[in-house]
DNA sequence: GCTTCTCGACTACATCTGTAGATGATTCGA
DNA sequence: TCGAATCATCTACAGATGTAGTCGAGAAGC
Protein backbone atom coordinates (compact mmCIF):
# COMPACT_ATOMS: atom_id res chain seq x y z
CA UNK A 1 0.00 0.00 0.00
CA UNK A 2 2.15 2.78 -1.25
CA UNK A 3 1.03 6.48 0.04
CA UNK A 4 -2.90 7.37 1.42
CA UNK A 5 -3.31 10.71 0.22
CA UNK A 6 -5.49 12.37 2.59
CA UNK A 7 -5.93 9.17 4.41
CA UNK A 8 -3.52 10.04 7.31
CA UNK A 9 -3.57 12.91 9.57
CA UNK A 10 -1.49 16.14 8.60
CA UNK A 11 -0.62 17.77 11.84
CA UNK A 12 -0.05 21.51 12.73
CA UNK A 13 3.33 22.19 11.57
CA UNK A 14 2.66 19.78 8.82
CA UNK A 15 0.25 22.19 7.43
CA UNK A 16 2.18 25.04 7.37
CA UNK A 17 4.38 23.57 5.83
CA UNK A 18 1.56 22.35 2.78
CA UNK A 19 0.34 26.12 3.04
CA UNK A 20 3.76 26.97 1.39
CA UNK A 21 3.71 24.35 -1.16
CA UNK A 22 0.07 25.26 -1.99
CA UNK A 23 1.22 29.37 -2.39
CA UNK A 24 3.77 27.70 -4.59
CA UNK A 25 5.44 24.62 -6.26
CA UNK A 26 7.49 22.84 -6.91
CA UNK A 27 9.87 24.23 -4.41
CA UNK A 28 12.87 23.02 -3.17
CA UNK A 29 13.43 22.25 0.80
CA UNK A 30 15.57 25.72 1.11
CA UNK A 31 12.67 27.33 -0.59
CA UNK A 32 10.26 26.09 2.01
CA UNK A 33 12.71 27.11 4.66
CA UNK A 34 13.30 30.68 3.20
CA UNK A 35 9.21 31.05 2.88
CA UNK A 36 8.51 30.27 6.84
CA UNK A 37 11.54 29.61 9.02
CA UNK A 38 11.86 33.08 10.52
CA UNK A 39 8.37 33.09 10.79
CA UNK A 40 7.93 29.82 12.88
CA UNK A 41 11.50 30.09 14.25
CA UNK A 42 12.67 26.82 12.71
CA UNK A 43 15.87 25.46 11.03
CA UNK A 44 16.18 24.15 7.29
CA UNK A 45 16.76 20.54 9.63
CA UNK A 46 13.20 20.94 10.66
CA UNK A 47 11.66 21.65 7.06
CA UNK A 48 13.57 18.63 5.78
CA UNK A 49 12.18 16.34 8.96
CA UNK A 50 8.71 17.68 7.63
CA UNK A 51 8.89 17.21 4.26
CA UNK A 52 9.76 13.66 4.59
CA UNK A 53 6.80 13.27 6.33
CA UNK A 54 4.58 14.74 4.64
CA UNK A 55 6.41 12.51 1.59
CA UNK A 56 5.83 9.13 3.83
CA UNK A 57 2.33 10.45 4.14
CA UNK A 58 1.65 10.64 0.18
CA UNK A 59 0.73 14.20 1.27
CA UNK A 60 3.99 15.50 -1.09
CA UNK A 61 5.53 14.18 -4.10
CA UNK A 62 8.98 14.44 -5.16
CA UNK A 63 11.06 15.21 -7.83
CA UNK A 64 14.71 15.09 -8.92
CA UNK A 65 16.36 18.35 -9.51
CA UNK A 66 20.05 17.35 -10.59
CA UNK A 67 21.40 16.96 -7.05
CA UNK A 68 18.69 17.85 -4.84
CA UNK A 69 14.34 17.12 -4.62
CA UNK A 70 11.66 19.96 -5.77
CA UNK A 71 8.53 19.02 -3.78
CA UNK A 72 4.98 19.45 -4.63
CA UNK A 73 1.60 19.12 -2.91
CA UNK A 74 -0.13 15.75 -3.48
CA UNK A 75 -3.26 16.77 -2.02
CA UNK A 76 -5.59 19.64 -3.31
CA UNK A 77 -5.50 22.56 -0.90
CA UNK A 78 -9.76 22.37 -1.18
CA UNK A 79 -9.86 18.64 0.19
CA UNK A 80 -7.84 19.05 2.60
CA UNK A 81 -9.55 22.16 4.05
CA UNK A 82 -13.00 20.84 3.07
CA UNK A 83 -12.15 17.33 5.23
CA UNK A 84 -10.88 19.76 8.25
CA UNK A 85 -14.25 21.66 7.81
CA UNK A 86 -16.18 18.58 7.64
CA UNK A 87 -14.52 16.92 10.85
CA UNK A 88 -15.10 20.06 12.71
CA UNK A 89 -18.75 20.58 11.89
CA UNK A 90 -19.19 16.41 12.67
CA UNK A 91 -17.15 17.02 15.91
CA UNK A 92 -18.90 19.62 17.42
CA UNK A 93 -22.03 20.28 15.27
CA UNK A 94 -23.42 16.92 14.70
CA UNK A 95 -22.83 17.34 11.35
CA UNK A 96 -25.41 20.55 10.94
CA UNK A 97 -22.72 23.52 9.26
CA UNK A 98 -26.23 25.87 10.24
CA UNK A 99 -24.74 25.09 13.68
CA UNK A 100 -21.72 26.14 13.41
CA UNK A 101 -23.21 29.20 11.77
CA UNK A 102 -25.07 29.89 14.47
CA UNK A 103 -21.80 29.52 17.00
CA UNK A 104 -20.19 31.42 15.27
CA UNK A 105 -22.48 34.55 14.70
CA UNK A 106 -23.33 34.12 18.59
CA UNK A 107 -19.58 34.54 19.74
CA UNK A 108 -19.84 37.96 17.54
CA UNK A 109 -17.33 36.07 15.28
CA UNK A 110 -18.95 37.47 12.13
CA UNK A 111 -18.77 40.81 10.77
CA UNK A 112 -20.69 42.93 8.56
CA UNK A 113 -19.21 41.92 5.75
CA UNK A 114 -19.34 37.99 6.41
CA UNK A 115 -22.96 39.07 6.39
CA UNK A 116 -23.23 40.27 3.19
CA UNK A 117 -20.86 37.78 1.47
CA UNK A 118 -23.33 35.19 2.77
CA UNK A 119 -25.91 36.72 2.04
CA UNK A 120 -24.81 37.01 -1.69
CA UNK A 121 -23.88 33.60 -1.93
CA UNK A 122 -26.92 32.24 0.15
CA UNK A 123 -28.75 33.79 -3.16
CA UNK A 124 -26.56 32.67 -5.70
CA UNK A 125 -27.16 28.74 -4.55
CA UNK A 126 -30.80 29.60 -4.72
CA UNK A 127 -30.54 30.30 -8.52
CA UNK B 1 -0.75 28.79 38.17
CA UNK B 2 -3.73 26.58 39.20
CA UNK B 3 -4.78 25.45 36.28
CA UNK B 4 -5.61 27.07 32.96
CA UNK B 5 -9.21 27.23 31.77
CA UNK B 6 -9.44 26.72 27.89
CA UNK B 7 -5.96 27.70 27.76
CA UNK B 8 -4.30 24.15 27.39
CA UNK B 9 -5.33 21.96 24.61
CA UNK B 10 -8.14 19.43 24.73
CA UNK B 11 -7.72 16.18 22.94
CA UNK B 12 -9.47 14.34 20.92
CA UNK B 13 -10.32 11.54 23.60
CA UNK B 14 -10.55 14.51 26.14
CA UNK B 15 -13.19 15.83 24.32
CA UNK B 16 -15.30 12.71 24.00
CA UNK B 17 -14.70 12.72 27.86
CA UNK B 18 -16.27 16.61 27.93
CA UNK B 19 -19.08 16.06 26.03
CA UNK B 20 -20.47 13.06 28.55
CA UNK B 21 -20.29 16.07 31.20
CA UNK B 22 -21.83 18.59 29.29
CA UNK B 23 -24.26 16.37 28.74
CA UNK B 24 -25.16 15.55 32.43
CA UNK B 25 -22.99 16.57 35.56
CA UNK B 26 -21.47 16.13 38.20
CA UNK B 27 -20.55 12.21 37.32
CA UNK B 28 -18.75 9.64 38.82
CA UNK B 29 -16.22 7.88 36.53
CA UNK B 30 -18.01 5.05 36.62
CA UNK B 31 -20.95 7.04 35.20
CA UNK B 32 -19.14 8.71 32.61
CA UNK B 33 -17.72 4.98 31.66
CA UNK B 34 -21.28 3.85 31.29
CA UNK B 35 -21.60 6.37 28.78
CA UNK B 36 -19.20 6.00 26.52
CA UNK B 37 -16.78 3.08 27.29
CA UNK B 38 -19.28 0.49 24.81
CA UNK B 39 -19.13 3.17 21.93
CA UNK B 40 -15.66 3.87 21.91
CA UNK B 41 -14.80 0.81 23.30
CA UNK B 42 -12.85 1.68 26.35
CA UNK B 43 -12.44 0.73 29.69
CA UNK B 44 -12.94 2.24 33.28
CA UNK B 45 -9.29 2.53 33.48
CA UNK B 46 -9.44 4.92 29.99
CA UNK B 47 -11.84 6.93 31.25
CA UNK B 48 -10.18 7.62 34.73
CA UNK B 49 -6.76 8.69 32.80
CA UNK B 50 -8.61 10.91 30.88
CA UNK B 51 -10.77 12.75 33.56
CA UNK B 52 -6.82 12.87 35.33
CA UNK B 53 -5.65 14.74 32.50
CA UNK B 54 -8.65 17.31 32.16
CA UNK B 55 -8.25 17.69 35.78
CA UNK B 56 -4.76 18.56 35.38
CA UNK B 57 -5.99 20.87 32.25
CA UNK B 58 -8.15 23.01 34.46
CA UNK B 59 -11.11 22.09 32.20
CA UNK B 60 -13.08 19.34 35.01
CA UNK B 61 -13.26 19.91 38.57
CA UNK B 62 -13.33 17.56 41.05
CA UNK B 63 -16.19 17.39 44.05
CA UNK B 64 -15.97 14.47 46.95
CA UNK B 65 -18.95 12.21 47.14
CA UNK B 66 -17.84 10.06 49.94
CA UNK B 67 -15.21 7.64 48.73
CA UNK B 68 -15.33 9.18 45.65
CA UNK B 69 -15.33 11.91 43.44
CA UNK B 70 -17.84 13.43 40.72
CA UNK B 71 -16.42 15.34 38.09
CA UNK B 72 -17.78 18.02 36.69
CA UNK B 73 -16.55 20.42 33.34
CA UNK B 74 -15.06 24.05 34.61
CA UNK B 75 -15.12 25.18 30.84
CA UNK B 76 -18.32 25.57 29.25
CA UNK B 77 -19.20 23.81 25.81
CA UNK B 78 -19.98 26.67 24.21
CA UNK B 79 -16.67 28.66 24.95
CA UNK B 80 -15.05 25.41 23.96
CA UNK B 81 -17.20 25.05 20.48
CA UNK B 82 -16.06 29.11 19.94
CA UNK B 83 -12.72 28.48 20.79
CA UNK B 84 -12.32 25.53 18.38
CA UNK B 85 -14.32 26.78 15.39
CA UNK B 86 -12.28 30.11 15.45
CA UNK B 87 -9.34 27.81 15.37
CA UNK B 88 -10.17 26.55 11.90
CA UNK B 89 -11.70 30.10 10.77
CA UNK B 90 -7.94 31.59 11.34
CA UNK B 91 -6.03 28.67 10.25
CA UNK B 92 -7.42 27.74 7.35
CA UNK B 93 -10.11 30.56 5.88
CA UNK B 94 -7.33 33.62 7.06
CA UNK B 95 -9.93 34.44 9.72
CA UNK B 96 -13.17 34.85 7.33
CA UNK B 97 -15.96 32.94 7.99
CA UNK B 98 -17.59 33.36 4.33
CA UNK B 99 -14.71 31.25 3.14
CA UNK B 100 -15.74 28.68 5.50
CA UNK B 101 -19.47 28.89 4.56
CA UNK B 102 -18.48 29.36 0.86
CA UNK B 103 -16.12 25.95 1.48
CA UNK B 104 -19.11 24.26 2.82
CA UNK B 105 -21.18 25.07 -0.58
CA UNK B 106 -18.79 24.15 -2.85
CA UNK B 107 -18.52 20.79 -1.33
CA UNK B 108 -21.92 20.37 -1.02
CA UNK B 109 -22.13 19.95 2.49
CA UNK B 110 -25.11 22.19 2.80
CA UNK B 111 -28.41 20.45 2.82
CA UNK B 112 -31.88 22.09 2.18
CA UNK B 113 -32.92 22.75 5.41
CA UNK B 114 -29.16 24.25 6.09
CA UNK B 115 -29.83 26.89 3.61
CA UNK B 116 -33.45 27.37 5.07
CA UNK B 117 -32.06 27.56 8.89
CA UNK B 118 -29.00 29.93 7.82
CA UNK B 119 -31.14 32.51 5.64
CA UNK B 120 -33.53 32.70 8.71
CA UNK B 121 -30.43 33.51 11.02
CA UNK B 122 -29.06 36.28 8.80
CA UNK B 123 -32.49 37.65 8.66
CA UNK B 124 -32.52 38.05 12.14
CA UNK B 125 -29.37 39.06 12.68
CA UNK B 126 -30.46 41.98 10.44
CA UNK B 127 -32.90 43.30 12.55
C1' DG C 1 42.61 16.76 -7.21
C1' DC C 2 41.44 18.56 -2.79
C1' DT C 3 38.62 21.31 0.24
C1' DT C 4 34.34 23.08 1.29
C1' DC C 5 29.50 23.37 0.88
C1' DT C 6 24.94 21.41 0.44
C1' DC C 7 21.60 17.78 0.12
C1' DG C 8 18.80 14.04 1.55
C1' DA C 9 18.71 10.13 4.86
C1' DC C 10 18.99 8.65 9.31
C1' DT C 11 18.97 9.33 14.22
C1' DA C 12 17.59 11.69 18.56
C1' DC C 13 14.80 13.06 22.06
C1' DA C 14 11.23 15.39 24.81
C1' DT C 15 6.29 15.94 25.02
C1' DC C 16 1.60 14.71 24.00
C1' DT C 17 -1.89 11.26 23.17
C1' DG C 18 -4.36 6.85 23.32
C1' DT C 19 -4.92 3.07 25.95
C1' DA C 20 -4.57 0.43 30.01
C1' DG C 21 -2.56 -2.38 34.12
C1' DA C 22 -0.98 -2.41 39.12
C1' DT C 23 -1.45 -0.79 43.83
C1' DG C 24 -3.04 0.65 48.03
C1' DA C 25 -6.95 2.53 50.58
C1' DT C 26 -11.66 2.14 51.71
C1' DT C 27 -16.11 0.32 52.16
C1' DC C 28 -19.82 -2.93 52.09
C1' DG C 29 -21.85 -7.28 52.52
C1' DA C 30 -21.84 -11.60 55.24
C1' DT D 1 -14.14 -9.28 61.18
C1' DC D 2 -12.71 -10.78 56.81
C1' DG D 3 -12.95 -11.10 52.07
C1' DA D 4 -14.82 -8.91 47.83
C1' DA D 5 -15.76 -4.88 45.36
C1' DT D 6 -14.63 -0.21 44.19
C1' DC D 7 -11.98 4.12 44.17
C1' DA D 8 -8.29 7.25 42.94
C1' DT D 9 -3.43 7.36 42.09
C1' DC D 10 0.69 5.88 39.97
C1' DT D 11 3.07 3.63 36.42
C1' DA D 12 3.58 1.87 31.59
C1' DC D 13 4.22 1.97 26.95
C1' DA D 14 3.67 2.59 21.97
C1' DG D 15 2.78 5.92 18.41
C1' DA D 16 2.46 10.89 16.91
C1' DT D 17 4.47 15.39 17.01
C1' DG D 18 7.74 19.29 17.43
C1' DT D 19 12.25 20.31 16.91
C1' DA D 20 16.81 19.49 15.56
C1' DG D 21 21.61 17.18 15.04
C1' DT D 22 24.81 13.86 12.46
C1' DC D 23 26.63 11.65 8.37
C1' DG D 24 27.95 10.19 3.93
C1' DA D 25 27.59 11.40 -1.05
C1' DG D 26 28.01 14.45 -4.45
C1' DA D 27 28.86 19.25 -6.45
C1' DA D 28 31.32 23.44 -6.95
C1' DG D 29 35.20 26.38 -6.37
C1' DC D 30 40.14 26.82 -6.83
Amino acid sequence: MPSDPAGERISDAEHAVMEVLWGQSPRSAADVCDAICTNRDWTIATVKTLLSRLVAKGAVATEPDGRRFLYRPLIARSAYVGGESQRLVDRLFGGRPSSLFAQLAQSEALTEDDLAEMESLLKELRR
